[in-house]
RNA sequence: CGGGAUAUAGCGUAGUCCGGUUAGCGCACCUCGUUUGGGACGAGGGGGUCGCAGGUUCAAAUCCUGCUAUCCCGACCA
């Protein structure tokens, strides 16, 4: 097994190797793409089964729409395309004829209308909403599909970007604008509790600047997070759409007083990407640490030296072991490869599990078991009867989890309001920084210019003008967070 | 799409300058045995159209031409 590069000697490769040796993917054969490994999908399967529910939860309903979209629909929203235009995989012919043993596309196959794969499903959706909506009565909806889309990005990463990614998008449709933006909002919550409660990750929310909003937006929220090397990840978005969506695509309603009004729309996604947020906010130089709410094995049990006379005594302890875990509720694994204990010791670290177990001949005659938890390293001998205090270890690791993350976002992250601080600051070392700005893209464009920073999100309204942005020195309109970001 | 580099077994590589045995090594893999409390050991074994297509030559991984793919650096992005 291959030792994984340390963290502090080159953070983007240490991604990669962690990635790669801990089983979760690897690449695809065409650029960009990505094969999503049992260890690494399970994983993920955790994730969207918890956002699953919660989506469900908060009265929306999962629908499936084609990933084939025709050209025409991409067009009719201005921004939308521009955002859009510059990464569209695009369908042009349907068949392939084969020429002395080499395939060509048959150029008597061209499409009449080029077809689209999707980036996002936004036109695609709303082109069917104007069939479902007539009356104020139809309203609003709640749908949301798990799928996957295509982006053709030039530069690629494993989990963080790839050409074709799974994720979930929301789309809903409402009678009001207060509606659509409750909607938006509450989707924000939920996503911060997803991130929270089950990943451990804390989370920066706010609204996207002019320059950083999705194309076709009114306005865009996202969580921010941060990872070890201190950059900033967009880990989901919410978007309030207002009637950008129900204008392109002529979606209206008849009012209760029989009055024909626009429908206000919102959209919202998280992505494969959380699992690239997950790696690099708690890993370490031993590789993964998945938060035990959704680790695909909780609990892992090395057997040691199983080869002694009574090896069927021995295994029966085991299995014993096994199944008084899984009667206490957790998800937990045998590793009897063929491994040498040390190599298991170190792969299971390499793969995160939270917590190990070890049965040896130690145990098996003591009738004990060697708990070691990941997160600490901490071994203890513990009897049978305790291991239904497992859980609330798990939760113990998981609080924990959150915890050192969460002071590791506030360690580093500054408040300034000096401009020449400000890029002194980011030239020695990454870090999220708040300040305040005057909104304007120019400031936002150059400041981007001399540091790489960018704005993440805008945290607060300013309404006392004797606050000054940092950069102009005019009146402040907000109060945001600045970083390099991902 | 610009600038640079690389292409030899599953992975990592030597050999290429200066053409000449059967293309070598490490890891991984297979078999047998010994091992098993923090990255085991011994013995044996399998696996290569040297990126593709041409050319030069008695002879090409090695020299020449063309192509393709990938990686790094830039502009773009969740």
């Amino acid at each position: 097994m291959a030792k994984i590069t340390k963290q502090s000697d080159n953070f983007a490769k240490w991604y990669t190797d962690v990635i790669l040796e801990a089983d979760l993917a690897e690449h695809g054969p065409v650029k960009g793409t990505m094969v999503i490994k049992p260890y690494g999908y399970s994983l993920w399967e955790n994730i969207k089964n918890i956002l699953n529910n919660m989506i469900k939860d908060s009265g929306h309903e999962n629908a499936y729409f084609p990933m084939f979209i025709p050209k025409s629909f991409l067009e009719k929203e201005a921004k939308h395309v521009e955002g859009f235009a510059k990464e569209c995989a695009v369908v042009t012919h349907s068949k392939l004829i084969s020429e002395d043993g080499v395939l060509k596309v048959d150029p008597s196959s061209k499409l009449e209308e080029e077809i689209i794969v999707r980036p996002t499903s936004e036109t695609i959706i709303w082109h069917m909403f104007k069939k479902w909506v007539t009356s104020y009565r139809d309203l609003p909806i709640k749908i949301n599909q798990w799928a996957n889309v295509v982006r053709w990005e030039m530069r690629t990463r494993l989990f963080l970007r790839t050409s074709e990614f799974l994720w979930q998008e929301g789309h809903t449709a409402h009678a009001t604008k207060e509606e659509a933006i409750t909607e938006t909002l509450m989707i924000v919550d939920m996503y911060k509790s997803l991130f929270e409660d089950y990943l451990a990750i804390p989370t920066i929310i706010g609204r996207k600047s002019n320059m950083e909003r999705f194309a076709g937006a009114d306005e865009t929220y996202s969580i921010e997070t941060m990872m070890r090397d201190k950059k900033a990840l967009q880990a989901g978005t919410s978007h309030y759409l207002g009637t950008n969506f129900g204008t392109a695509f002529d979606v209206k309603f008849q009012s209760k007083e029989n009055k024909e009004q626009p429908v206000f729309a919102t959209s919202w996604g998280v992505s494969t990407r959380m699992i690239g947020a997950l790696i690099m906010v708690h890993g370490d130089d031993k590789g993964l640490k998945i938060p035990p709410r959704i680790a695909p094995h909780q609990v892992v049990i090395i057997p040691i030296n199983s080869k002694n006379e009574e090896k069927e005594k021995f295994d029966n302890f085991v299995d014993m072991v096994h199944s008084k875990l899984k009667d206490n509720g957790m998800r937990c694994f045998i590793d009897d490869s063929n491994n040498g204990p040390g190599v298991k010791f170190n792969n299971w670290e390499l793969r995160g599990a939270p917590l190990r177990i070890d049965i040896g001949l130690k145990e098996f005659e003591s009738g004990n078991v060697t708990l070691c938890r990941r997160d600490t390293g901490e071994k203890e001998e513990m009897s049978l009867d305790k291991l239904s205090t497992l859980p609330s270890i798990l939760e113990d690791i998981q609080k924990g989890m959150y915890d050192s993350a969460s002071s590791f976002v506030k360690e580093n992250t500054f408040e300034l309001h000096d401009y020449s601080e400000f890029k002194k600051l980011l030239s020695k070392e990454n870090c999220f920084i708040k300040a305040y700005w005057d909104g304007s893209d120019d400031s936002e464009l150059k400041i981007k210019e001399e540091t790489k920073a960018t704005i993440r999100c805008i945290l607060e309204d300013i309404k006392d003008p004797k606050l000054k942005c940092m950069f102009s020195g005019k009146p402040a309109k907000h109060l945001v967070v600045f970083a390099k970001a991902y």
